[in-house]
DNA sequence: TAATTTTTATATAAACTTTATAAAAAAACG
DNA sequence: CGTTTTTTTATAAAGTTTATATAAAAATTA
C-alpha cells in the first residue's frame, strides 16, 4: 500500500487513475492543477505523483520543479504524444517515468508499480533517496550512482559527501563540516577537509561542479 | 507549522482566514490595523504576514514598508480588485503575492504554503532571505543575485555587504564597519575600507547606490 | 599488506592591502 | 559670495598576502 497523489485538471481521467489504483490497493489523493499539487506536498508526503503536464493554473513541469525543490517523491508524468519531448526524456527534472496520453489503465499501474518498487527496500520501507539529472544517492543503502554506475567512495568520503548533500543549497562552514565528520575533538591539520574535498570531487566526476568553494568560509553543495 | 499573522480590520476576514490556517496547521495571531501591526511585528517574529490594504489607522502599504525597515518578513497582500495594481506587482515593497478580494480560502492557502515553502529549507528550517526589487541576498546559501542572475563576491564583500544589509537603514560608522568585518585588531591602511566599499558596488551594478557614503561618518545601506 | 586517512610540502589562484593620484565635498578666507 | 585650501572619499594599479588545490609521502587502520 502507497500513499499515491493523482494530479489532472480532467476529473475523468483522475477517477480513473483513482479506481485502478485503490483497486491495487494503494491511497489516492487528488489536486486538480499544479498549484494545488505543490500545496498538498507541503503538508504532505506521498509515496509516488501522477502528474498531467498540461494543466490550468501551474503546468506539471513548473509543479515539477517546485516539489523537488522540497521533497524527492517520484513522479510520473502524463502527456499528449508528442508533448514537450525534450523535457520529459531531460533528466533535469528528475521525472522518473511518463506515460503518453490516452494510456490504458494497466499499462499506467505497471509503471506505477514499477516505479514504488525502484523506491521501496524489502522490508517495505521507502528508500531515503536523493537525485539529481543522473545523479542518485541512496542514502538508506549508503550508495552512489552516476549514469546508474556505482561510485564507490571511502567511508570519509560518504560522511563527508552525505552531510553535503543532506544541506544542498547551504553554505558549510569548514568547521561545521569537519565537526560533523570528524567529530568536535578533531585537532588534525587544516588541509584535510581539502584533500577529502579533493578525492570526492575526484568520484564525482561531472558532478564534482555541485561542490562549490566558498573561499574564506567552506563549500556548498548546489543541484 | 508557521506563525502567521493575519492583518484585516474586518473580524469575518479574520476569523474566515484564521479557520482555514489553523486548519493548515498554522499558528495565527490578529490585529486590526497597520498600526497594530507594526507594533506587534517589533516584539514577534512570523513566518509569513497577510495582510489587507485598504484598513483604517495606517494603510497596508505604509505598514508593509514600516516593517520591511525592520526585516523581511514574507508578506501577502490582499487588495479589492484594480486596487493599487502597480504598487502590488511592483517589487519596491518587496510584497511576495497578493490575493484579490473577494477571495477563496483554498487558493489563498494555496499561495500561503506556497510563500511558505520558498521561505523554508529542505531540513525545514527558514531561509534567512532578503529581497529588494531584483536583488535577493540568501544568508543561508550566501547567495546574492540580481534580476535571478548570481553575483559573485569576495569574502570580504560578502562580510562587509552582509553586514550592512543585515542593519541596512542605519548609519554605520567605518570604525563600526572595520570592526565587524576585519576584526578589532586590525591597524591597516585607511584606503582599505574605501577600496572594498569600491569593489562592492561594483558588484551590486545598478544597486550600487543602495550604498550611501556618509561623508565624515561611514556609509548606509538603503533599501 | 592493502586500503584509507592524515600530514607535509609546494603550486597556484584568488583575495587583500597599499600606494599614488583623482575627484568631490567641506571649510576657510578674502 | 566666489575662490582657494583643506579634508575626505573614489579609483586604478601594483605589490603582498592568504587560502585552497594538488601531489606525494607518511601514518594509521582493517
Amino acid at each position: 500500500m502507497s500513499k499515491i497523489l493523482v494530479v489532472d485538471d480532467e476529473y475523468r481521467i483522475r477517477e480513473l487513475i483513482k479506481k485502478y489504483a485503490v483497486f491495487e490497493g494503494h491511497e489516492v489523493t487528488e489536486a486538480t492543477d499544479g498549484l494545488e499539487a505543490i500545496s498538498i506536498c507541503t503538508r504532505n508526503q506521498f509515496d509516488l505523483i501522477i502528474m498531467d503536464v498540461m494543466m490550468p493554473e501551474l503546468d506539471g513541469f513548473s509543479a515539477c520543479r517546485e516539489i523537488r525543490k522540497r521533497n524527492s517523491t517520484p513522479i510520473i508524468m502524463l502527456s499528449a504524444r508528442g508533448e514537450e519531448y525534450d523535457r520529459i526524456h531531460g533528466f533535469e527534472l528528475g521525472i522518473d517515468d511518463y506515460v503518453v496520453k490516452p494510456f490504458s489503465p494497466k499499462e499506467l499501474m505497471m509503471r506505477v508499480n514499477a516505479v514504488l518498487k525502484r523506491t521501496t527496500l524489502d522490508n517495505g520501507q521507502k528508500r531515503d533517496v536523493f537525485t539529481y539529472k543522473t545523479l542518485e544517492v541512496d542514502f538508506s543503502a549508503r550508495i552512489v550512482t552516476i549514469d546508474g554506475k556505482r561510485v564507490e567512495m571511502t567511508p570519509k568520503e560518504y560522511e563527508l559527501f552525505f552531510f553535503m548533500v543532506k544541506n544542498k543549497g547551504i553554505a558549510l562552514s569548514r568547521e561545521k563540516l569537519i565537526n560533523h565528520v570528524w567529530g568536535y575533538d578533531f585537532f588534525g591539520d587544516d588541509r584535510t577537509l581539502d584533500t577529502h574535498i579533493k578525492l570526492l570531487r575526484k568520484s564525482l566526476g561531472e558532478y564534482s561542479k555541485c561542490i562549490v568553494t566558498l573561499r574564506g568560509v567552506g563549500y556548498r553543495f548546489e543541484a
